[in-house]
DNA sequence: ATTACATATTGACAAATTTCTATTTGTGTG
DNA sequence: CACACAAATAGAAATTTGTCAATATGTAAT
């Protein structure tokens, strides 16, 4: 499963945001409607859409439609993913000096 | 520790851009300075020297200066912190339903 | 069907980001 | 000192992002 640097940067815009660490604060008790989003939030409702579907592009956050409702929730698996991609992004495999000493 | 959320996305923006990932991979099998990043990279030398602050800012890489040239290498340090920082956005601490439903 | 409500989409605008050229700063050498 | 070289900074242009008001879409209830 490789991903391109555009598809790791579309995760980690997800956290490039305050208004989005904020939300990910607000999953983090379990899942929550977007109205209850909404309350705890000091944007209209369009913005949070927005930053909504931010979140769920990174693959963080999933959505659930249950009627009139959007249930959204911190994915396990988008997270595994994330906290892989990082940790590889960063691995040092140091392999000798650089040339322009 | 706390990081504040301007902090946290402070971090995480290093990841956003295409170019800076690129950088990490540069950047893996150990220490460069940036006259050698400049080399692998398609931009000029002051958008480099631009990412490269975004880059330290983050924490995730730290510059070394030696004489006239900057040498570059990730920060285990930073890496550790991130890394903390998004297991802990992103873990779910179940308490109770959403009251919408 | 009509109404009410929750969410998404559209379009516009302001702010932030990325990129460049030109210039400056800092460091070492002849 | 004067010159060359590496990197940073300043300033401007182009692009992207975040935000809102207005509107559209989807869903349930009367």
């Amino acid at each position: 499963m490789e991903l391109t640097d555009k598809q790791i940067t579309v995760i980690f815009k997800a956290l490039c945001d305050e208004n989005r660490v904020q939300i990910f604060r607000l999953l983090q008790n379990g899942e929550k409607c977007a109205c209850k989003l909404l309350e705890a939030m000091q944007c209209t409702q369009p913005t949070l859409s927005h930053h909504m579907k931010i979140l769920c592009d990174s693959g963080l956050v999933v959505g659930r439609k249950e009627g009139k409702w959007m249930y959204y929730s911190i994915s396990p698996e988008g997270t595994e993913i994330a906290v892989n991609v990082l940790r590889e992004l960063t691995k040092v495999s140091d392999s000798g000096e650089c040339c322009c000493k």
